[in-house]
This record gives C-alpha cells, sequence and structure tokens, in this order.
DNA sequence: ACCATTCACCCATCT
DNA sequence: CGGAAGGCAG
DNA sequence: AGATGGGTGAATCTGCCTTCC
C-alpha cells in the first residue's frame, strides 16, 4: 500500500489529497460508517471538481460556518455555483441559525455594529466598544443556542446579497480523520508539510487494516470522549459534566487508555474545584498511573490521616513508574510525621553532588548557555544538550527497531514513532532488534552504526531526535568520552518506561576528550529547584558512578 | 504522542 | 499609526 | 532556611494577510 502527497504546483493538490485520503479510508472502513455518512460519501464522490475544492476548501479551514465572499479561490471559477451544487446534494446548507459568538467570529467589528444597531435601534451601541464587549452585549439580545438566521444577518450586516453557509459534513470527517490518522490532532495539513519538505517521515510498510478500529462503537466512544475533554477543559463547573463521563470500561485496551486520561483529567479539574468526593470517584476509575498519586493527595487533603497513611502504603505497594512511588512515599511520610509513626524511608534518592557558580554578570541569553559558555573550554567544550543528547542516542541506536514493521505499529505515512512505542509491550515485540543493537554496544560497534544513522536518515521525523541539535560533531565528542557500558546502562533505564525516562536528563555535558571522560551537570537558577524525573536521573548516575551534578547559579544585582 | 509536553519561573504554606 | 494575534495557505 | 505543592508560560513548518486595539 502506498499514499502519495500531491504536487503542490498542481492548483487543485488539496483535491488531489483528499481524494487520497478518501479513497484509503472508505476502502478498508466503508462499513463503520453509518447510512447517512455513506450517503455522504457518495455524495461528495459525485460532485464536480469545483463542487469538491469548495468543499475541501471548508473541510480544511476552522468551523463549519463560511461566507460566500471568504471562498474565493483563483483556481475555483463559480463559488456560488459550487455552492449551489453543495446545497442540492445536501453538503451545506443556507439555513443555518447563529448565536452572537458564532456571528462575531464571522463578520467585522464594523459590521458587528451594523448589525447591532439595525436589529437592535432602541438599544445605544458606541462605537467604542471593543469586539469582546460587543459580542457581549448581543448575548443578551440573543439567546445562547443558535437561534438567528445566517444569511438574514449577514444581509443585514453587510448590506449585500452575500450568503453564509453551514457546512454539514464535520463530524463525518472528524471521523475520516481518525480513521486515517488514528489520533485527532493530526489534519490534513500533513500532506501539504511534508510534499513541501517541511516534515519529512520515515517509510516503513504501513499494517494493511488495522486491528485498532474494529467496529463504528470503538469509533464514536472516542471522539465522545475526545469531546468531553474540551467541554472539561472550558467547563467550570466540572459537576454538570460529571453524569456524561465514561463510567463503565471498554474491553479494548486503546479505548480504555484514552477513558483512564479522561478521567485523570476529569480528576485534577474537580480537585482544583475542590469536589474531593467526585475527585476520588474518578481517580478510583482511571488507570493512568498518576491518578494514584493524585487519589494519595485528595485523600491527603480531605480524609482523615490514618486513612490517608493507610491507603498510601497500600498504592505504594502497588506503584510501579518511579515517579510515582517517590510522589506517594512523599505524602506517606508526612502522615505517618503527623501520626507521630515512626517514619519508614522507604524511598530514598541518592544526595546529589551540588556546587556553586558566581556569572560575573546577569546572564544575557538563556540562563543554560550562558553557563555552558562560562563553564566549558577550549580542551573541555561545554554543550546545552537537556534531553535531546541521550535521546538522540537512544533514536540513533535503536532506529531499526523503532521503524520496525510490527503488526498494527504504523498504518499511515506520517508517524514519527510507533503506535505502541510508549505501552508496555513495545520491547517484547521488538526484542531480538533490540537484543542485536545492545550487541553493537557490547562488541564497541555502535558509534559506526550511530554516525550511519545519523547521515541516512537527517531529518526523517523520530520522537527522539532532535536533528538540529544533534550534530555529528557532537555524536563524535559523546561516542568519545562516554563509555558503552555507561550508554548501556542508560539505554536500559530508558527502555523500562519510554514514557517518563525521556526527559529528566540534566542540562549541561562537559566533555574531557583527552582523558574520555565527562560529567553532566544541572543547571538551577535562584529560584529554582530540581524535579522529581531529574532527581530520578540524578539518583541513578549517583549510583553508577557517572559525574553527575547540580550547579546552583547566583550572579550580582 | 491523544491541547500536549517539558522545563523554568513565580508564589504559597508548613515546619 | 504601529504592532500583536490569529487564520490561512502552500 | 528548606522542603513541599501549586500554578503560570514558552515553543512546536514558514510567511502573508486581515483584523483589532
Ligand atoms: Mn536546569
Amino acid at each position: 500500500m502506498k499514499i502519495e502527497t500531491a504536487k503542490v504546483d498542481d492548483p487543485f493538490y488539496y483535491l488531489q489529497n483528499l481524494q487520497t485520503l478518501l479513497g484509503f479510508v472508505t476502502d478498508r472502513y466503508w462499513a463503520l460508517f453509518s447510512p447517512e455518512e455513506q450517503q455522504q460519501l457518495t455524495a461528495i464522490d459525485s460532485l464536480t471538481q469545483p463542487a469538491q475544492a469548495v468543499l475541501c476548501r471548508m473541510v480544511m479551514r476552522k468551523g463549519e460556518l463560511f461566507r460566500e465572499s471568504k471562498l474565493q479561490y483563483p483556481e475555483i471559477a463559480d463559488t456560488a455555483a459550487a455552492l449551489n451544487e453543495l446545497g442540492a446534494k445536501g453538503l451545506v446548507t443556507t439555513c443555518a441559525k447563529v448565536n452572537s459568538e458564532q456571528l462575531a467570529s464571522l463578520l467585522t467589528k464594523a459590521e458587528l455594529l451594523s448589525f447591532a444597531r439595525h436589529t437592535y435601534p432602541e438599544l445605544p451601541w458606541p462605537a467604542s466598544l471593543s469586539k469582546p464587549k460587543l459580542t457581549e452585549q448581543l448575548q443578551r439580545q440573543i439567546p445562547a443556542e443558535p437561534s438567528f438566521p445566517l444569511v438574514e444577518a449577514l444581509h443585514v450586516a453587510t448590506g449585500t446579497k452575500e450568503i453564509g453557509v453551514q457546512l454539514l459534513v464535520d463530524a463525518l470527517f472528524v471521523r475520516v480523520r481518525l480513521l486515517f490518522f488514528g489520533n485527532l490532532y493530526q489534519d490534513w495539513s500533513e500532506f501539504v508539510t511534508t510534499e513541501l519538505g517541511h516534515r519529512q517521515y520515515e517509510r516503513v510498510d504501513l499494517t494493511d487494516t488495522p486491528a485498532t478500529f474494529d467496529s463504528r462503537e470503538v469509533l464514536e466512544a472516542y471522539i465522545e470522549m475526545h469531546q468531553l475533554a474540551e467541554q472539561l477543559e472550558q467547563a467550570d463547573d466540572v459537576l454538570t459534566l460529571w453524569p456524561q463521563l465514561p463510567w463503565q470500561a471498554p474491553k479494548h485496551t486503546w479505548l480504555d487508555r484514552r477513558r483512564s486520561k479522561l478521567l485523570f483529567q476529569a480528576g485534577r479539574q474537580a480537585e482544583r474545584q475542590q469536589q474531593y468526593a467526585h475527585a476520588i470517584e474518578a481517580y478510583r476509575e482511571s488507570r493512568y498511573p498518576e491518578a494514584a498519586v493524585r487519589w494519595c493527595r485528595v485523600s491527603e487533603l480531605s480524609e482523615s490521616q490514618e486513612q490517608c497513611y493507610q491507603f498510601a502504603e497500600e498504592q505504594l505497594a502497588q506503584a510501579s513508574a518511579a515517579i510515582d512511588k517517590l510522589r506517594i512515599s512523599r505524602i506517606y511520610q508526612r502522615s505517618a510525621r503527623k501520626l507521630k509513626q515512626a517514619t519508614p524511608l522507604l524511598f530514598t534518592l541518592a544526595r546529589p553532588n551540588t556546587w556553586q557558580l558566581d556569572l560575573p554578570q546577569a546572564p544575557v541569553e538563556q540562563l543554560e548557555r550562558s553557563c555552558a559558555a562560562a563553564i566549558g573550554e577550549p580542551d573541555a567544550p561545554c554543550v546545552y544538550v537537556e534531553n535531546l543528547l541521550f535521546n538522540g542516542l537512544f533514536g540513533l541506536l535503536f532506529w531499526p527497531a523503532i521503524f520496525a514493521p510490527v503488526r498494527d505499529a504504523f498504518f499511515h505515512p506520517f508517524q514519527a514513532a510507533p503506535a505502541d512505542m510508549y505501552s508496555r509491550s513495545f520491547s517484547r515485540k521488538r526484542q531480538s532488534i533490540i537484543d542485536d543493537c545492545f550487541a553493537l554496544l557490547e562488541q564497541g560497534q555502535h558509534g559506526d552504526a550511530m554516525h550511519a544513522t545519523l547521515k541516512d536518515k537527517q531529518g526523517l521525523a523520530n520522537h527522539f531526535i532532535y536533528w538540529e541539535g544533534l550534530s555529528p560533531e557532537l555524536l563524535d565528542m559523546a561516542l568519545r568520552c562516554i563509555p558503552a557500558p555507561q550508554l548501556e546502562l542508560i539505554f536500559r533505564r530508558m527502555l523500562q518506561d519510554l514514557r517518563q525516562h525521556r526527559s529528566g536528563f540534566p542540562d549541561l555535558i562537559q566533555f574531557y576528550p583527552a582523558s574520555q571522560t565527562y560529567r553532566l551537570i544541572e543547571i538551577k537558577g535562584p529560584n529554582d529547584r530540581p524535579q522529581d524525573n531529574q532527581r530520578l536521573w540524578l539518583d541513578l548516575f549517583a549510583r553508577e558512578g557517572i559525574d553527575a551534578s547540580v550547579c546552583n547559579v547566583s550572579w550580582p544585582e
């Protein structure tokens, strides 16, 4: 299976991309569409080119309401005719009703003012009102639910015969997008940005029919949860959304992960509004790892210290991620102290070496860069790398594993990582390839492999590689100074939990090429302190005898 | 990497 | 008027 | 003074045009 992006010198390049996409999705997932959606898809297929192009333009743009004057394109001769055709096929309508907010986004401030003065002449409408204020005033006149005829409003506001339309296939295309990308954060612009080379992706043999979407219910449930998450952001009272949350667990693991995250977010929101009982309800249902931490915290805030103490102890035993254990243990220790219990030190981190750096003057650029410049010496260069270095080294060495054509891992051409990159089974499903990569490391052949990958794969999107920061010189220096056994240690810890362990690396690395050694430095400004994920890496470095320290920086006023 | 994510920065509270 | 912000396009 | 928890804000292709304050 191959998916090609259209050349941008074709004036209808976007149409071609849409057709590619629709063909792909309808071929594979026709049965997942409702009868109405199937009818819409058939109607789209039967459109003339200009009508299809106008539809496509609207689909790619924000919202579902458009003014005719804003749908003029050089390659489309007669927009009005195209809109008529789309109306006749039931893909757009001119009968849309709008509320004041929708109207405001469609009209300029002057037009909105004119609309207000014509429609409510008895009220004062000073021109000095800002657009948001104006919209707010209008809101008091027009009910919140869309009720004002769009075409009429445009007529009143502009004094012209310009029409406005509502796109009726937005929901359909959300489903198309989800089926194609497997997520809702990517969109059609992927086609043109990769065609232009702004982004490039590795070519992998794609899984033809991924098992993720096996029924319409999965699709619907996902979209439902996505919309709930959006509403949750806005909601100033979470309790109104509470009954709509997905309280029963689906069998589908992909859906359950989405559900767990949603419930976690709902719990956070409830916490912020001091709805602790509700927060606990959400955390109890969520399998999102951090939910256990928040559950303990809410217990501390809203329940008795005894309850909190016992509960934290239980959760501590169950937590698997180091960062969650660390956070729960803090709560546990606190409640133990308050109960005057003996406080068993379950989780102690090695204390990192700390030193002081006095800059001659306040940093002009970013603090980390100033420090790198101050610390570095001609024979001991110091580079600001943060996560980029070790993630980059990881991405280079394990490239064959990351982009292995494992079943269901790749299903469209715009992926910077396999779909299961951060799942528990990532390593297991690629065990032999990963072993091979470690073997290279043990045999000292990793350097050549990584340099080759750096050259061959330059610029191809990879979640672990930030190409702009990973120069051949940096790679060379890193390979020269960091012994393979230490790289292995670091990579093995990363592989334990790629999601958590890909961040928290120290800011700076200083190389000593003459002695083939190096040291890592975490820079901290006057009001900063190491974060939990940073402390966990520092702890590993300390235990393994890797030179890593925290540098507290100060400067004269 | 499921409008996040990761970091620094700022402020508050508890001891 | 200068200039920030957001939408849109390729 | 130090250890905590909590919240914020920046940056994500690049470049143009419109809108708004
Ligand atoms: Mn730092």
